[in-house]
Formats: C-alpha cells, structure tokens, sequence
DNA sequence: TTGTATGCGTTATCAT
DNA sequence: ATGATAACGCATACAA
C-alpha cells in the first residue's frame, strides 16, 4: 500500500487535485460547496492521506521544523527548557530538533550546518552561543533566539537570565547570615560560559560593596570536559570543594549551579561536617535535585519554562514575520531559601 | 542574499545544472573531469550553495530525519538514551525529532501523525510503545526499533531490556545478604509500563524460587500522573515508604527504578534510620544519580547507550533497505553493587 | 564527459 | 464553485 497523493484523493472523490488542496487547507478565499467538502474529506480519510511534506516545502518554504541548540541534555538544566519548548513547540505544530552540542564550537558549526540543511524555520539556543560569527550570519536569514545570558555584541533576541543579579542574589544573602569567608566552586570560567562568568561577577560585585572582596576564594576547573556525563559537574564540585578544605576556612560555599553545589555539599558530608550547622551551601538554577536532596540547597530560579515558551512565542511570530524587532527580556531571577544555608557560626 | 540553487551554481560555474547535481553528490557511474569538478565546487562555495531539502526530498524519499520518543526528557533514564542517539545519528547525518509522550496514549498518537507528516526516515522508541495497533501499522510502511521491553505480540524490531532477569538479580542480591522481608515500591504497574510489571515479575519469582513468597510487600501508586517534572518518581518512592515504615518491618527496599530508590532512600533516613545498616535500598537503571549520592544505590546497569546506537544502525540499515528482518536483541542485564545494601541484621 | 528533458506532489494563479 | 496549469529545485534517464 503506497502512500496516497493529492491526485488518489481527487480521484477518488471525482474533483480536481486543486479542489483537493484548496479544502484541505481551508483557503479562506475560495469557496467550496458542503458536498465537495465532504466528498473531498471522505476520501482522504479512507485513503489515509498524508500532505507530502517535501513538495509543501518546496512551495511554501515551511518545514515546520525548528532546532535547539543546548550544551548537553545529560545536564538537568537542560531537560526542563527541552521538554518545555518541545511540548510547546508540538502544539504549534512544530517538531524540534535536538543537538547536543558540548559547548564545543567545532560541534555548535555542525550543528547549525546541519539544521540548515534540513531547512528548520527557526533555532532556539539554550544557552549563549560560542560561534558568535557564524550565528550571527545565519540570524540575518533565519530567526534565532537565545534562552540564556545576553551577550551585547550580539544583535540576536535573547529571553535574558540576569546572572550578574543573581550572583549578588546568593552572595547577599549569605553575607546577611553573617557568613565573611566564602567560596565560589565553579566548572572551567573561560569565555565558552558567559552565564558563570556573570554569576561570579555578581559575587565579586557583592563582596566588594560589603568590603570582603579579600575573603572570596575563587575556585575553578581549567578544562571543559570533551565528553559529556551527568557526573562531570558533581565531581568538578566534589574535587575542588575536597581540595579547598584541606586548604582553609570557609563557612560557605557558592557551587556556580546546583550540580556543582551537590558535589560540594557530598564532599563537605564526606569531611564529616555537617550541613548547614558548620558550612551553608548554595547553588543556581533550581534544578529538581536542589529541591529533591537532604537538605535542600538553596539557589536561584530563572523561571526557565516561561523563559522557553516566550522565546518559541517570539521565534514563531519572527518565522511568520509578524515582528522583525530584536529585543532582549529578562526575568528577574529569585532566591529560593532552603535548608543548605544558615547563620555563621 | 537569497539562497542559491543549484541552478545559480550551475550558472556561475558555466556548466550545466545536471552537471552540478553530479559533482556534489559524487555520483559513481558519472566521470566529471578534475577542471569542471573545480570549477563547481568553488562556485558552490562562493555562493553559500545549500541543497534545498524539499526538492531533495521529492526526489529521493528521504528526509535524514529520525523521529525519537521517550516518555519524558526529564526523568534521568532517557537524557543518557537521547544523547546516544542523537550524537551517533548526527555523526551519520540524521536529526533527531524529539517527542515526550508522558507514556500518554493520546499523545503517542499525537507524534506518531505529526512524524509522519515530517516524512521522518524512521523511528526510535525509547520505551515499549503504549499504541501498538498505531504503532504496528506504521511500522509496516515505516522502520521503527524499539529500545526497551520486548512485547512479544509486537512485531517490531526490538534491542531488549531483560527486566525479569534484572528484577531476578536485584531480589537474588538481597536474598545472598539474608534479606527476608522486602518491599517492591513503584509508579504505577499498569499495563502501559511492561518493564516495571517484568521487573517486578523477576522479584517474584525469585521470591517463590527462595519460598519467601509470603515476604514480599507490593506498594505501587495507582495512577500516573498527568504532567511530569523529574520530582514524580522521588516523591512517589518518598511517600509508599514512608508510608511502608509505619505499617510493617521490612529490612530492604527495591525501587521500580533509580529515581523511586532514591526517594525511598531519603525515607528511610527521614525515619532515623542507617541505610544499609538498618536497611538495604536497590533500584534499576544504573543513571548517575545512583552513583553520586552517598551512600552510592546498588542497581542494575543495562547498557543504555550500546543499545541505544545499535538501535540506530539497525534502524538505518532498514531504511536503506539492507535488511528486512525483524528480529530482537537482548543484553543481559548487570548488577551494579554499590553501599546501599549490606547484610540483614 | 557533459547537457537536455522530465517529473516528484504540492500551492496558487488564472480561467471557466 | 471548480478545473487547468505553472512553478518550486532537485535527481536522473537518456542524448549527444
């Protein structure tokens, strides 16, 4: 049994391949009597039609497809703006492709090659690109949006994650409990991850203004892992937080994300200390984990599921051309208090 | 700047558009000479020539797309599955078009239609499908394999999971320790989840081989439910044991998976008591959550990802019309001995 | 070794 | 209210 075309239906219901198309996509401005709709409905049903995408393409330049760009979706971050964008995404219509691209430029270029290739309407990136040049060559002819930190030198719509707010977020509210000697345990800093960078920034920003910029200690992996695991960034917490103890004294720890604060927070249950009574732990995201574990760690939301919507909202109104407008939001970001963190002792 | 076709290319080079069709497709049984072979290659360059898929598509019948469905991106099991998947079908040049169905028989159907509409090449189901009339018609005029549970009434290509094994290795373990009394603590055992049901076949059974048959507590929570985050099956596994401790004895727990362990873990800890001094905790799956938290969950490893890309070269063998078979593989499941079970007391 | 011509299955314009 | 017809951009059989 061969797929039916337009032509089996037409047939079948005894009109034009034309008449065809026009009741299936209900053309506003042409008129059909009842009867040849029905006919043309009937037939199509019990032929099983499916419209041939490749030739509904090829005329209309819709593929009805969009790609998503994110680091890895082995990172829990990444799964709750993946499955809210992708379910949103289905009730449009829209199916979305998935690349997982490592943070690595080589992968993020072969990536958009490869969407531009099966001719996707639109790409949301999941977090702030790397390859700056070719994204922004690509944004001149396809709609994208970013879901992260903004980056200025890009003219690309980005749903913004203010960072810098919520690294003074955290840091703030560790200072008020009377903390003095922090930690800031983070995967590598290099300029492949703004967002960690911003949120560094906003605790050194913080410890200044409270004249403690001498008491942050600032620990960080140098090299991006080129294979991804869930692990990666629980160990980076484990390790460096493990070294920082044999090191000094801190009473709190600021993980760059809350897979790096559970690795900190393991490694500071392992030194036999305990949590929050000896040393407060805090990270960013607000992962399902932060919440899930005992004690629950306290972090910072960027209301990721509204922040993915919007963006799909925008990047469809931009693939139908009803704004051409490059514009940033940003959310501002709230601290979630937990068990993790308490007074200084 | 409006994309090039290969008409343009064909222009510029000063050769004709078959021409070009031939050098870039590196067709065999043509001979190009060097020069013109040069001369079109460069004029592609220089125009940024991208092959239009949709004329492509009409042609060949092929999308290089791949349609994936797992129940939802954001339970820990399917994020390793995914990934595989993605990143071995991106290196043959497929994409991936993700779709969580929530194990929801509507929207099973939902993305079976809307695949089909993108003119997937095949499809991969990252568990045992819920629509098996849906399913099995489609996978008469489409390739589709299965990574999961084999339903033996199920005529698709599937790379096993063997849950009662599995289930029989975990019960077994237990037994060796001593363990007398135990409890089987699930998401719901309806029929749209084969492998927990086999799973919990394998603990019975083993149960009645060691005549401990009257041991055994079921405690599984009776609906599913209806949107999903990654705290579902933590709470579930939270809330049937707590629940369990305050009606009976039992000295060990084995959770439908992973994630229900987990949450059974933090349970029996919220009660007062040592896991596994006082109680022994297992689950399945072997996701990094079972390894990272202290103490480390004893578990079943199925190897997800060798599975997953030999889903894939089967899938595409089938698409490209190498093999006709269908047949079923199956891995031996494996017992992962962590610190969270130890002898009965 | 290369060019010409055809058709894939739609959408949409123009007739009728 | 409907039908005939012309693209869309490519792959490929056939000619030269």
């Amino acid at each position: 049994m061969k797929k039916a075309t337009s032509v089996d239906v037409a047939k079948m219901a005894g009109v034009s391949q034309s008449t065809v198309s026009f009741v299936l996509n209900n053309k506003a401005d042409v008129t059909i009597s009842e009867a040849t709709k029905t006919k043309v409905l009937e037939a199509a049903k019990k032929l099983n039609y499916v419209p041939n995408s490749f030739a509904k393409g090829l005329k209309t330049n819709q593929s009805k497809l969009i790609g998503l760009m994110i680091p890895t979706v082995t990172n829990p971050f990444y799964p709750m703006l993946t499955q809210s964008i992708e379910e949103y995404a289905a009730s449009k219509g829209y199916n979305v492709l998935l690349c997982n691209t490592y943070r690595r430029i080589d992968k993020e270029k072969f990536y958009l090659d490869l969407l531009l290739e099966k001719a996707v309407d639109g790409i949301i990136y999941g977090f702030t690109p790397n390859f700056n040049e070719h994204v922004s060559n690509i944004a001149r002819q396809l709609p994208v949006v970013i879901v992260g930190e903004k980056d200025e030198n890009v003219k690309i719509n980005t749903i913004g994650l203010n960072s810098f707010n919520a690294g003074e977020l955290v840091s703030q509210h560790l200072i008020d409990l009377g903390h003095k000697k922090i930690a800031f345990i983070s995967t590598p800093l290099t300029k492949t991850s703004l967002s960690r960078q911003k949120r560094l920034n906003g605790v050194i920003y913080t410890m200044k203004k409270n004249n403690l910029e001498n008491n942050l200690i600032i620990k960080a992996q140098t090299e991006e892992r080129e294979t991804y695991d869930s692990t990666y960034e629980i160990e980076t917490g484990y390790d460096l937080t493990s070294s920082l103890l044999a090191e000094t004294e801190v009473t709190a720890v600021i993980g760059v994300n809350d897979m790096v604060a559970f690795g900190a927070l393991n490694a500071i249950i392992q030194k036999g200390r305990k949590v929050p009574q000896d040393m407060s732990v805090c990270g960013f995201d607000n992962i399902y984990l932060s919440k899930m574990i005992k004690p629950g760690i306290t972090t910072v939301d960027h209301f990721t599921s509204h922040r993915s919507k919007l963006a799909l909202d925008l990047l469809i109104d931009r693939i139908s051309g009803r704004t051409d407008n490059i514009y940033r939001i940003e959310y501002e970001p709230l601290l979630v208090i937990r068990e993790s963190t308490a007074k200084a002792k």
